[in-house]
DNA sequence: TAGCCCGGCGTTTTT
DNA sequence: CGCCGGGCTA
């Protein structure tokens, strides 16, 4: 065990064998905060710990995944024992393991985003509302975010905090009604799975329940503390109420999912709010960086030192470095050219023997920017991986087994009943289904009840004819169900249900299919996986990160590890020898929807709009800050003077980043983009064209891609720089047409 | 019932 | 551009 130990400097080392109280360890970025997590749970194994008591908590599959390994290669045979999940892994456990006894369906299923607006929509159809000024996703996140601050419909009703123009009195009928609809459909959505494991927990009736399991864990460690949400910390209490042994790590300079119901203060005030009567929280610090050479570090720290809201740090990194080399500023016309820029790059460093086995990624705001590179890629032969991307679970042919399999499991699950029931296409469309649901609302049962008596309604003998088929096609597959392998059953089902024939020869989506079934071998072998039921409750946390889609080119003499895409908030965590920042634009990074007034973080959210409320400057900044530091030699930023969106190429300046990090620095020479501002006045509409250019005193230079003529205005429709789009007219905007435009040096 | 066409609209990040 | 929803027709 002191082999152990001494692989750590002293400041990790004093925070792995503080193992008595609650505790924070403020570690900055590299400096090894997943280290100290894994070595602190391997000391207390050293020490006879049994591997039961400890729990781990982190963010992401990938990030619980790798922790598992790490610790496995530390102690090899108790590291399986440790309990290491994600907070909402965790929370499906204990309500599975606890459905019984707190009086809730075992077979109950998780909600994706598009299964829950689904059914947003539909409670918003029943009641009839006209215009509400929200688009369902925003309706969505704001409910989201009312659970991640556990708070009830009713308290949403009632509580004053919420901005008055916002109808909150109809998110709050949206809210109950939505949650009423869950619950008939045996459902739950992602925020429901902490919110209801804290209010059982909670709930004195179970008492014995909760102590089980405050009992039990008495180890708890927490990753990435900074993106905690208020709904976890309320777990976090009740899971440490009886030993009081917590270990929290955070940086609040990596806080990225504010938009998720995340807030730092929890990491701030962790002292305050986990110490006892008889135990402080003791609290740590971590300031050496072993993963970036000086030069990168020195410039992630200036670009850094612009957010007011964040604890200073003194962080320092011992390796040397060479500014010219190391960090590299690169102009470019277009995205196209970008990418180019990028694959060159790339294939030029694998002549250099100190990168000839380096791992290289690509790191970008917007999942859809990957696909630039993609083919880029394909050109130069680069093999690549892209982490993330569309995600695979979220594809329809992928959904569509899935809802297949959840309807077998769950029948009353209406959302996916009513994605399978006429898919492929059997003759039940959507009059039919409209009947049935009235008819169920009428009764008080489910859309499945009436379809199993459907003999009792006054439908056509043709729409019969259909259901029956339908219903001896459900019964069959369920009889076979449980008799073979889930990756046998998928196979099966397909078959019967005729779905791989309404796919045809669709060379893509058959790939994606026997991708699926791979994904359940590989679960039945890996994780011991024999039932459907288990295959579901397997992958219903399955996400984003999860998914890998790995290009490789063959007779290729390409000596680097294969090119790592991905966004940055994926890319968190991780590191990489040589790192491209690409699309470092205003609109893009940060993104054209924060404002500059936005700087700290709002919380408790109980409404808002996505638009306008909430997101800030600072975390677009923490999130290119989250992107310099991944570097460990070498980092590229990249950007372009012009970009195209949708079918339209419109003029880009470069993000505010890149001044911050170069102003005062004097080592490079920035390039700016200005307008040679020979203006002249428009007096109508019609003295312009699309495609022209307008100056606005706030927005910029912009280019004009709509004239509307509509009472009682005319109106002009410009997208402007930053990349906002906006309708005005001449009558209350003040808009001066621009001769030209010019790139100044 | 199902498929086609048209118009409007949206650019995020993830469990 | 690409995706939705609505409306229309076979």
């Amino acid at each position: 065990m002191k082999e152990l130990l001494l692989q750590l400097n002293e400041q990790q080392r004093a925070a792995v064998e503080y193992i008595y109280g609650p505790m924070v360890v403020f570690a900055g970025v590299g400096t090894g905060k997943t280290r100290v997590i894994t070595y602190r749970i391997a000391y207390l194994l050293s020490l006879g710990v049994d591997p039961y008591n400890i729990l781990a908590v982190t963010f992401t599959n990938k990030a619980a995944c790798e922790m598992k390994e790490r610790l496995s290669s530390l102690f090899p045979y108790k590291a399986e024992k440790v309990w290491i999940s994600t907070f909402h892994s965790l929370c499906a456990k204990i309500l599975y393991t606890e459905a019984e006894n707190f009086g809730i369906k075992r077979n109950f299923v998780i909600y994706d985003e598009e299964d829950s607006v689904k059914l947003i929509k539909e409670c918003i159809k029943e009641m009839s509302i006209q215009h509400i000024g929200l688009s369902v996703y925003d309706i969505y996140d704001t409910i989201c975010r009312a659970k991640d601050n556990l708070i009830d419909p009713d308290s949403y009703r009632i509580n004053t905090i919420v901005f008055q123009q916002y109808p909150r009195e109809i998110i709050a009928e949206i809210y109950l009604r939505y949650q009423t609809k869950l619950q008939q459909n045996n459902a739950l959505d992602f925020s429901d799975l902490i919110m209801k494991t804290v209010q059982f927990l909670k709930d004195e009736k179970f008492t014995e329940i909760r102590n089980k399991y405050a009992e039990r864990f008495k180890y708890i460690h927490v990753d990435e503390f900074q993106d905690v949400n208020h709904a976890q910390v309320v777990l976090l209490k009740i899971l440490s109420s009886v030993h009081h042994n917590i270990c929290v790590v955070g940086d609040d300079d990596q806080n990225i999912y504010s938009w998720r119901g995340s807030d730092v203060k929890y990491l701030l005030n962790f002292k305050k709010e986990f110490s006892t009567q008889d135990l402080q929280v003791k609290e740590f610090k971590i300031t050496q960086n072993y993963r970036s050479k000086k030069t990168i570090l020195e410039v992630s720290n200036k670009l850094i030192s612009h957010n007011k809201f964040r604890v200073k740090k003194e962080l320092f990194s011992n390796i040397e470095g060479d500014f010219k080399n190391d960090i590299k500023i690169k102009q470019c016309q277009n995205e196209y050219d970008e990418a180019e820029f990028v694959a060159k790059e790339i294939l030029k460093l694998q002549q250099i023997p100190e990168f000839k086995n380096a791992s290289v990624a690509v790191l970008y705001r917007t999942n859809s920017q990957s696909r630039i590179f993609e083919e880029v890629f394909s050109e130069y032969k680069i093999p690549y991986k892209i982490v993330g991307s569309v995600a695979f679970f979220e594809r329809k042919e992928i959904k569509d087994i899935i809802a297949y399999l959840r309807v077998l499991v769950n029948p009353e699950d209406s959302i996916s009943l009513k994605r399978i029931i006429n898919t492929p296409h059997r003759g039940i469309g959507e009059t039919t289904i409209l009947y049935l649901e009235t008819l169920a609302k009428e009764n008080k049962t489910s859309l499945w009840e009436q379809i199993v008596k459907i003999d009792d309604t006054e439908l056509s003998l043709k729409v019969k004819n259909a259901v029956w088929k339908f219903l001896s096609l459900y019964d069959m597959l369920k009889k076979y169900k449980d008799t073979m392998y889930p990756s046998e059953f998928i196979k099966f089902l397909i078959e019967k249900t005729k779905y791989i024939d309404m796919i045809g020869d669709k060379n893509e989506r058959i790939a994606n299919i026997e991708q699926l079934v791979d994904i359940a071998k590989r679960l039945e072998v890996q994780n011991n996986i024999s039932t459907v039921e288990d295959f579901l409750n397997n992958i219903s946390l399955f996400t984003l990160a999860d998914t890998e889609e790995k290009i490789e080119f063959k007779n290729q003499s390409f000596n680097l590890k294969e090119v790592v895409l991905m966004t940055l908030h994926v890319a968190k965590g991780l590191e990489f020898d040589v790192v491209f920042i690409v699309g470092l634009v205003e609109g893009i990074l940060p993104i054209w929807w924060v404002k500059e007034e936005n700087i700290g973080y709002k919380s408790p959210i109980y409404l808002f709009n996505k638009n306008t409320d909430l997101l800030g400057i600072e975390e677009e900044r923490r999130l290119c800050y989250v992107g310099i530091t991944r570097a460990k030699k070498m980092l590229y930023l990249t950007y372009y003077l012009k970009r195209s969106l949708w079918a339209e190429e419109q003029p880009s300046v470069p993000s505010r980043f890149l001044e911050e990090i170069l102003k005062e620095s004097g080592k490079f020479k920035f390039t700016q983009f200005n307008v040679v501002p020979e203006t002249e006045e428009i007096e109508k509409v019609d003295f312009l064209t699309t495609g022209e250019y307008v100056v606005h005193d706030r927005f910029g230079i912009g280019k004009i891609v709509d004239i509307l003529k509509e009472p009682p205005y005319d109106k002009v429709v410009v997208v402007f720089q930053n990349g906002q789009k906006k309708k005005l007219s001449l009558k209350h905007t003040k808009l001066r047409k621009l001769k030209g435009y010019n790139i100044n040096q």
